[in-house]
DNA sequence: CCGCCTGTTGAGACTGTGTCTCATCTGTGC
DNA sequence: GCACAGATGAGACACAGTCTCAACAGGCGG
């Protein structure tokens, strides 16, 4: 449900407003990553109207308190997934665009690897990685006839 | 200079025209990582009549044939770093914006472990460092006077 | 319960990035 | 030196994201 995103909204100290509930909604109902205009095309199509600016400034806001987070998607494009707020990872499927939320996996002990071999202080780092998920390797992925 | 990127071109089939040797040497002078616009400008500055779609173009040629990586930074621009046709990942520094390039330093355990938690088939993955680099952190940062 | 103050919103202008088209040009193989 | 396919440049175009500003509405005090 969008609960969890208007409390961690509230403990911030943002106000509750009707456009972020409802975007709170909108993005508790998204399956995988979603980008800012998917919502506000979303938003149309449910007849809600939220102006595109709003969709931009509260996705920034959910980002700073992190009820979501920003991922590049091989495209290039500029994705989010809603999620819990610590730091971690995500796994997206290629296939069906769910993501899976990783944690350390040994991330820390490459970090401190690579401070030794280039002798740089490393602040900050994103790993994001794309492949298949169990449901859509269950599936069999039948390359001829869709895909042919 | 830029000699290896015109080798890797022609290697890759590709035409040695003199837009592409420009970029080549432009790509060559740049010292950490570049934007298309930065690329447009420098070509500009030197009065160099290159096209803003050859400079995209080149840059996806180049990509494609592995002599330039696409990062993205934390601002979320799209960035390109010269580099070697190998797979591998940078450390950009924050502070000058220069890179290194990093081997594999146990990441791919880390992408077994991952598959081995989710059930994911990782197929593909992107890794970014940020940090500040040996040669910034020996000049002394001095967060008063200027960043006070 | 009402009203005020401030944070928030919506519309739309605006900036900048990246793509596309198409006529023209230029490497490259012959 | 020629011809042809690949490459280029100019500019229109599509789209993401930002900004401004007047109007609005949460949430608090009274």
């Amino acid at each position: 449900m969008s609960a969890p995103i208007m409390t961690a909204l509230d403990r911030a100290g943002y106000r509750l407003t009707e456009p972020r509930r409802a975007l709170a909604a909108l993005i508790a109902d998204q399956e995988g990553h979603f980008t800012a205009a998917e919502l506000v095309a979303a938003a149309r199509a449910r007849r809600i109207g939220i102006g595109r600016a709003t969709v931009f400034r509260t996705l920034e806001v959910l980002e700073a308190i992190g009820a979501v987070e920003r991922i590049d998607l091989p495209t290039g494009e500029h994705a989010y997934v809603g999620c819990e707020p610590a730091h971690h990872h995500h796994v997206v499927c290629s296939r069906c665009g769910r993501t899976s939320e990783i944690d350390d996996a040994g991330l820390r002990s490459v970090m401190r690897e690579v401070a030794r071999q280039t002798g740089y202080r490393v602040d900050e780092h994103r790993l994001e990685l794309f492949g298949v998920c169990p449901a859509c390797l269950a599936t069999r992925p039948r390359p001829r006839s869709i895909t042919a």
